[in-house]
DNA sequence: ATTGCAGGATTGTTGAACAATCTTTACGGT
DNA sequence: ACCGTAAAGATTGTTCAACAATCCTGCAAT
């Protein structure tokens, strides 16, 4: 079927290429989606703040029309809310919607873990290990808790489930809701560079099985103390 | 707090009544997204066929701009395929997707079983058994079909998550997408009755964890058969 | 057969419009 | 001062019409 000269690979590089420059512009909606998930996960916009269509647009630079999707697809992905006749809110998680982010985490992550597919990336784990370990030394809060979830985001890559990956960037993004949120976030995400150590060099070593149950602790405990920390 | 006069409970109720009606309303974007995938779910918009914005959204009866936004939540969902500047085509799942639904679903499944929180409701399980049983009698294929998920549906419900449903209701649309796509589905479902009235039994029984096995087992056996059914 | 090119159709995106609904302000009664 | 209410103003939900960019089709020319 394939030509004897290069001509097949080639085509299918130049397929790739166009594939990725889509990707990358992709639409205006996502992109407007995009710029509104970021200011919400940058913790600019706060929870309960209402976004009104037409300012928003304009900052955007971008049609009333195309905001509007790009607000529903927000909706859908529970950082936004809709009031009726009332437009778009950033969203204020509750007690119930951490304990139910984390019933989710708790479940998927182990089991991402022992899924262990080839198409898993091991070295990213350690990746995000050192990523922590640097923005710690530089004293950088922030930086650790991009690490932290960089690292969650590897385990779950593990599996090598679109699906999976693609709800788990979801529930980070609501986690930084939760964050933002907390009274003092400061020092949340530093203990938790011990126990990622800990679960990457076990997965390294091949040892799955107790790499998950060690992160299925790690998610209880972390749980407790979000919910402590939120909890009125 | 509350009044004497049952004045505090009647306004609640208004309250409720409003909230349902609205729920029910919804907007007209994702009245126009049930439209669209309740045929593509019946089977009437099969793998392939392309949506023209203008003709579906006279059929549906709602204007391009909202029609759009609904089109942009099936993909989401990916019930549909955008190709830009080409408009979007009903999906035609490969067998990477049947996989990937699978390996999803053995983790989120049984894992549900496991939590069995007291929101669950035990008695749903029995009744999606008897639906199907109900359905066998009458030799109606689709409604088997129906109870089955049904069935898995209420099973995942046992974990009373909010995210998890949500999840498993995506999973079941692409799960319709497959079956649509088979070569003779007609006799799909049947042989699972047997083994859905099995775990109900077990769970009833409040022995969750061998029901999960089973489950886990079933469903493995599952993926082998859709694929091979799929497989050209 | 393949290439090049008009012409038509469809998508991506915008702007303006309008009824329905919310919010605010101002007003008058008590 | 307090309360409810009515008018005025702002915002949402939705539609329509437009237009550039892109894709598809058929046809002619090589």
């Amino acid at each position: 079927m394939s030509s004897p000269t290069g001509l097949d690979a080639a085509l299918a590089t130049l397929d790739d290429a166009r594939r990725r420059h889509r990707a990358v512009m992709s639409t205006s909606a996502d992109r407007a989606a995009k710029a509104v998930r970021d200011q919400v996960v940058e913790g600019l916009l706060r929870s309960g703040t209402r976004l009104p269509e037409e300012r928003l647009a304009a900052a955007i630079g971008v049609s009333r029309n195309t905001l509007r999707e790009a607000l529903s697809q927000l909706v859908a992905e529970r950082i936004l809310v809709r009031e009726p006749n009332r437009g778009v809110v950033v969203a204020t998680p509750s007690v119930d919607d951490v304990r139910d982010v984390y019933r989710v985490r708790r479940i998927i992550e182990p089991a991402a873990m022992r899924e262990g597919r080839p198409t898993g990336d091991v070295a990213a784990l350690a990746l995000a290990v050192d990523e922590g370990r640097v923005a710690d030394a530089a004293g950088d809060v922030d930086a650790v808790a991009s690490a932290n979830q960089h690292f969650h985001r590897a385990v779950v890559a593990l599996a090598g489930s679109p699906r999976l990956d693609a709800q788990m960037d979801q529930l980070l993004a609501e986690m930084r809701l939760f964050f933002h949120q907390m009274v003092r976030p400061d020092q949340f995400h530093r203990p938790y560079l011990e126990q990622n150590s800990d679960i990457a060099e076990l997965v390294l070593q091949g040892d799955r099985a107790t790499a998950a149950e060690l992160l299925a602790d790690y998610l209880a405990g972390a749980e407790e103390e979000l919910v402590e920390a939120l909890g009125p």
